[in-house]
DNA sequence: GTGAAAGCGCTAACAA
DNA sequence: TTGTTAGCGCTTTCAC
């Protein structure tokens, strides 16, 4: 019944006009100290609260970001979640969320409602489906739309915005190398996100570090499928080969190929040792607790956001790269 | 540069009026098929968006809806978004979410933003610090401003508003009957979410099931910390009692709890038999595989979702309170 | 120190 | 069938 009071009625019962309302409430110089009480005491009374949709219309910017993630189930992107949050809670912009489930069809729905309005720019990380069809129109037309976009983690290589990237080639390639180092030969791959390219990337750095050591990169030893799938072709796997090291590429393959060796009753790490990418939580309440992989997603998150902040204020800056290293964190697995 | 053009550019282009533009694309039967087609054209070669903001300021309707939870991290929170989702995609409505990580001001500060033009409803949990310090004002007044409100899990009694509600009582009560049917007597009770009605309404299930089975209540077999003092908590119980059952309220002490069991070198579930929450990815990969009480999320995030939709369509129906079950799921623990 | 008026982009009642 | 106009709630320039 009483929807929120505008000016125009604090206006009417104070017989003063709308614009000396506005600028008292907003501390003008113009209006005398008098009338500026007056109008405030009245505003507090009527709980008088601005709405943000004319305010913005007006100004043509609207003081929020959005950010558009897959998933937050997922706990790399809660962390990066939390980070951006920390981060904004230094400024005057608010923050929306919104979640893409991996789906193009959401993420390209979300940038475009988002851009005619309702955001001055994004934090993105690509979905699955955007980065296997390789449709970008949505990105683009933001950017012409004059939205800031700051991409991190699955970062699309052609669109021209700033982006936060995590060093996946390089920390799979250490994980690899330590691996080796410790005196293992025989190290197996296991992955259900071969079709991101951050997986792309880790296997990369996988492949580098077997070449460097001498080691023969061998496809069979890459056991890759969907979340669903992998515990078997894990299972699989172990029947038939011969392995004295796991690198797992996810949070799912981490959990189903440690499982998978305990229940070939291999001893880890002396049979079999592995790193997995993982939550710290998780990884420190498994048994045995799983050495991991560890990327930095708070930090990943601030870094963003400081970017999109300032590149909202700095259009015109050139767009910067920065990239964050993963951390090798050794537990009992290994 | 070239920030999105409006129905005022194209009427330049056209040479006909605004508000015939607007028809057009709106498919108003005033305006000839001829010109539709035009308008049209123009309007898909200039990528022409309407301005959200402005036809929501216009409408006073803004066909979104708000979910504001204090994290995602938390997995129940997390299924109960995927829920919300899930339903929201079979309708036009549009969804934002906003995270408060357990904070009053973050709440507070979040409904107000929201309630002022940006969202239609809202479906809600309360922060911790919200049900510990009992303020409650930004939700009457996002009541008073005519925003539609659903409240689930940590709902609030004395806001007018629908429910979705959980049967903790129940559920733990039932956990708790079951391990005592099955020969335990001395069953502990480990929390870290004594502060929320939610872990009290939990404790009084824990209290009628061994009262109904006249077991007596000793506070001593009630171990509650915060999220980092748990596990020692839980140690120390261990040393200085003896147990055979022992319920964890959250993931936090159900993890805890599994742990401190193990290396206290007793055998799960012969020694001790534990019943938790927690994910059931987590639940199945933990070392003995957890036994545990299961919310159903998903479904709750449902029919919060419903009821809102609903709420926004008939301003004036009676409010509903739903109660969804909760499942005891035995794995390996129990 | 205060008010009138224009305009952000859009819709819709009314006029032509 | 098309155009004019008013107005959603706000800010801001300009005139008084």
């Amino acid at each position: 019944m009483k929807k929120s009071i505008t000016l125009k009625e604090l206006s009417k019962i104070l017989g003063v006009s709308i614009s000396t309302i506005s600028k008292a409430l907003n501390d003008s110089p113009e209006i005398s100290h008098d009338t500026k009480t007056k109008v405030k005491e009245l505003a507090a009374l009527h709980k008088y609260q601005p709405n943000v949709l004319a305010r913005n219309l007006k100004s043509g910017t609207t003081k929020t970001i959005a950010v558009v993630i897959p998933s937050v189930q997922n706990f790399f992107f809660a962390q990066v979640l939390y980070g951006i949050e920390q981060e904004i809670a230094k400024t005057d912009y608010n923050l929306v969320v919104s979640l893409t489930n991996e789906s193009l069809e959401k993420e390209s729905n979300n940038l475009n409602h988002f851009s005619n309005g309702i955001v001055d720019g994004f934090i993105v990380t690509a979905s699955e489906e955007t980065q296997i069809k390789k449709e970008y129109t949505h990105f683009t037309s933001a950017l012409d739309n004059k939205k800031a976009i700051v991409m991190f983690d699955r970062v699309v290589k052609d669109i021209n915005c700033d982006k936060v990237l995590v060093d996946d080639k390089e920390a799979v390639y250490k994980a690899t190398s330590h691996l080796i180092k410790s005196g293992r030969k025989k190290i197996a791959l296991i992955s259900t996100i071969n079709n991101l390219t951050v997986g792309k990337s880790r296997i990369a750095g996988y492949k580098q570090a077997l070449n460097e050591n001498g080691i023969e990169f061998l496809e069979s030893y890459v056991v890759s499928s969907t979340e669903e799938g992998i515990k078997k072709e894990t299972d699989l796997f172990l029947s038939n080969n011969q392995t004295d090291a796991i690198i797992a590429l996810d949070i799912q393959s981490s959990l189903s190929g440690l499982k998978s060796v305990k229940e070939k009753g291999l001893e880890i790490p002396k049979d079999v040792a592995i790193i997995g990418y993982s939550s710290e939580r998780t990884a420190s309440h498994l048994t045995p607790e799983l050495s991991t992989i560890s990327q930095n997603g708070i930090e990943i998150g601030r870094k963003a956001t400081k970017l999109l902040i300032d590149r909202l204020k700095f259009p015109e800056k050139a767009f910067e790269n920065i990239i964050v290293a993963s951390k090798i964190q050794n537990r009992q697995s290994s």
